[in-house]
DNA sequence: ATTATTGTTGGTAG
DNA sequence: TCTACCAACAATAA
């Protein structure tokens, strides 16, 4: 389900349970999560170790442990974390983290319906986490350098753009289309045209989604009755000026907008 | 039965 | 080397 604030949601409910415990045991039912690393080189890389820090950019979770080793996770579009009361293995499960706890063990549990989720055991830094963009909660974002980015990419999209993790970090297709219709801006315009006022007001409409979507949770509403404005809701009036919204395929993506008060 | 889905990646072509 | 495009991955819900 994850973009960036859900998985900055993941992440606080991780550190909780995971920061200063001892990892006791680890098992990875689904290799397919660790591919090509082999599941047992990965169990035995984290069992035995301390949990230092949980941190989070863009859409990666990084776990570091107190030999130094980092674990990666990647939600993908159905990862999620869930305590577990038992041995019992919950529905979707694929991988369990037990850590030593007052009074009792705790069961890290790692759930994953479609299985596109990813853990990555490493010694340093992958060159995708290296090479994210600034993280728009975490990071002030520079727009100027924001823009010059923009303008390398040819024909781009600025909707594609902003899914882009290289330029910005953990912009996902619901951030995406509410941004834009936030900014008043046609996801179909070319990156590479757009005034500083414009990329400013993306910029500032993506701060406003991901803080009401992190609100949201905040408040306990997940799977609630839809909280969004645009993403979802084709065909519906426009709340600024009663068009009907439309939608188009970009970068593959389903993106909704408004074509009468979104312009180029 | 059909269609859609909040994400990345690897191959290919240019 | 870089950019752009797209199929693939897999399960569920409407």
């Amino acid at each position: 389900m994850p973009e960036l604030p859900e998985v900055e949601y993941v992440r606080e409910r991780l550190h909780g349970w995971l920061r200063r415990r001892r990892i006791v045991a680890c098992t990875i039912a689904d290799a397919r999560l660790v591919r090509p690393a082999r599941v047992a080189t990965v169990e035995r890389s984290i069992v035995g170790r301390l949990v230092e820090r949980v941190e989070r950019h863009g859409k990666w979770i990084r776990l570091t442990l107190d030999d130094g080793r980092l674990l990666f996770v990647h939600l993908a579009m159905t990862g999620w974390f869930e305590l577990a009361e038992s041995e019992q293995a919950l529905r979707h499960e694929r991988a369990r983290i037990t850590v030593s706890g007052r009074p009792h063990l705790t069961h890290v549990v790692y759930v994953d319906a479609r299985r596109w989720g990813r853990w990555i055991s490493s010694r340093s830094d992958t060159p995708t986490w290296a090479h994210l963009g600034p993280d728009p909660l975490n990071d002030t974002v520079d727009p100027a350098a924001l823009r010059s980015r923009f303008r390398r990419s040819k024909s781009r999209s600025i909707k594609e753009a902003l899914l882009d993790q290289t330029l910005l970090a953990g912009v996902g297709n619901i951030q995406a289309t509410e941004a834009l219709w936030k900014a008043r801006v046609d996801p179909r315009a070319r990156a590479s045209a757009l005034g500083d006022k414009q990329v400013d007001a993306i910029l500032r409409a993506i701060s406003w989604s991901i803080a009401r979507t992190m609100a949201d949770l905040a408040r306990g509403e997940r799977g609630k009755e839809d909280p969004f404005l645009v993403y979802g809701h084709r065909g519906q009036p426009c709340r600024r000026c009663k068009t009907a919204l439309t939608h188009i395929i970009l970068g593959g993506r389903t993106t909704t907008f408004c074509p009468g008060c979104q312009t180029k």
